[in-house]
DNA sequence: AAATGATGAGAAAACGTTTTCTCACGTTGA
DNA sequence: TCAACGTGAGAAAACGTTTTCTCATCATTT
């Protein structure tokens, strides 16, 4: 029943050198006492013939598959392709592969994915999702493999890694304010996110207690919107606006242009979330925060490592810095 | 030297159950002779106990690892992650998982990963990218495993899915003129990409030879661009525009916006790729072709699983059909 | 009552590795 | 010359399954 593999095994090259496939094994693995002239023989027959392992019969022998799994629901993959880029480059050079796995809010796709990747041996599981305040649908507490939650709410007492809202934040205000902007504003989405709210409280705290955030929808709609309203009345008009994406900046800087306000020599936009194809096609570019996601997502991957290798990681919510991406939208580009 | 594992093996069943682990096998798997009480009684307690089986050992047994590895330099991610979405909906009902690995065009990095999803002995290979007429950095040809090439291109003599452009852009012609359209013209991509060239002949064969189609990026600026020249000119302007992606439809329909060309009352636009961050918030939202990446996913999926089982499959490359999504770009969405 | 057959369940081998243990052989020292 | 020791290499067990083969036991038939 069971079928032939093609593929040369250890014992071929046990044959190939007239040894023991034990012989092999240490010649191979630099281990065990052997003459170095056997070693080297060994050696070479096995480059000849083109033996590789197979990593499953290793996986079986050391209870380790290196393979972890990437579980998501942001189909679209906005946050998790930047995530599992970081996660593959940190972990190939450890010869850990990762199982992607997208269950979209289905908490049964989710569970029959956990069971096929625990069924599979995985080292851990990094979890993932599209926002940071809201879990997966599946309960990942009490797995026999160590989890990791990237971007996406974890259980409590686990490890959680996100991207620092507030410093973003911190960083968009601070630049206005570099480029001479006094009368600036947040454009941002819906308060129900818990990371408008983070940003938003810090964008206050940078501006000032009666400092102005607009909530909306995420989209360039939203934009066109926050523009008609704060251009509309006779107010004074902002300077400076930082928009809570790109999207929604793109639609600020849009509904500018159209009512012959420049950007950015009147405005100064900042945007989040450095998604190249809007802030590189947004005329200006956008200058924008960045939250980092592919280091992100290394740091994800290593701290999975360092679980399945059993050492110790502290528990608990871990934010990383963002970074801000200069284009023209925000101006000073040159003279900073 | 071997960790030991905490997880239930089949021992510990057999150990509860007080009979073999030969028996516990023939009971789960509904294989042997048995009586039937001692069978349900195996069965209700490695159900108790939570057993599940070891994937790697079966894996080792039968030489079917059940995974099978995504391979792709889309690192983006726009045409990968349908086509990943489609795969794994249709492998995950087999049990089998799916190895994603970004090679950002870096050969080295795709022989790494190469090698390590053979180590793992993956039950094939597909093979995606960012356009069809180039091939990864990677030699697929002569492995050990089954490959599929998907929107990408292949070695002769191998199995190669694609959409059909011709079929899309046939489509989008058949619309404009359902609407009424008379002086249709294609604005599309580079000539040196063989899609927009496929498009751009079935669009000719469609509308008549001496049609108009112009070439430039793919980008928002080119739309704008060739709607400057198209209105620029003292010549009759087109009341239908296809355009070879989504994004210089939206650019086209900003420009005419612009321009006070109502969008579709005066000209009816259509797009190419259904990318709905673009087709959706164009405004109006773009009626757009799609080339239906998660069915082509699917089939690339079951496809690489009959050879990966053994059963024939047809060599060559196979074209799969678009579909047309409707939204208010092109107009008559309502009396058709 | 003895031979036959059916039934139930276990032993062992296999998948491809790694590692520990054992052993044969040759060299060294007294 | 013989014991002690070092060296090189193989045998066997282990990882967790599945499957084939063997063997009791019991019921049926002659």
């Amino acid at each position: 029943m069971v079928a032939r593999s093609s593929r040369v095994t250890i014992h071929d090259v046990a044959k190939a050198a007239g040894v023991s496939v034990s012989t092999v094994s240490k010649a191979l693995n630099d281990t065990g006492r052997m003459a170095s002239e056997t070693r080297e023989k060994i050696k070479s027959i096995a480059a000849d013939v083109g033996f590789r392992p197979n990593a499953l019969a290793r996986s079986l022998l050391f209870n380790r598959s290196f393979t972890v799994g990437l579980l998501t629901n942001d189909t679209y993959g906005r946050f998790t392709l930047p995530l599992m880029s970081g996660i593959s480059e940190a972990l190939v050079d450890h010869g850990v592969s990762v199982f992607l796995c997208a269950i979209e809010d289905d908490p049964a796709l989710a569970k029959v994915h956990v069971d096929a990747m625990l069924d599979k041996q995985v080292d851990g599981i990094i979890a993932t999702g599209k926002r940071v305040d809201r879990s997966l649908p599946v309960d990942l507490a009490g797995l026999p493999v160590p989890v990791v939650y990237a971007f996406t709410e974890g259980v409590p007492g686990s490890v959680i890694l996100t991207a620092d809202d507030s410093d973003g934040a911190r960083l968009a205000v601070e630049r206005l304010r570099k480029v001479g902007r006094k009368r600036i504003v947040h454009v941002t989405g819906p308060d129900s996110f818990v990371s408008a709210v983070e940003r938003a409280d810090a964008f206050r705290q940078a501006v000032g207690r009666d400092a102005l955030v607009m909530h909306g929808a995420w989209t360039e709609a939203w934009g066109h919107e926050a523009v008609a309203m704060l251009w509309g009345e006779d107010k004074e008009t902002p300077d400076g606006i930082f928009c809570g994406n790109d999207q929604i900046a793109r639609g600020v800087v849009d509904a500018l242009r159209e009512r012959g306000v420049r950007v950015p020599e009147d405005v100064s936009i900042i945007g989040f979330d450095n998604w190249e194809i809007f802030a590189d096609q947004t005329r200006p570019a956008l200058t924008t925060v960045d939250m980092n996601l592919k280091e992100l997502g290394r740091t994800a991957g290593l701290t999975i490592l360092d679980l399945a290798e059993g050492r110790a990681v502290e528990a608990g919510l871990r934010k990383l810095p963002c970074k801000l991406v200069v284009r023209q939208s925000c101006g000073g580009d040159r003279e900073i």
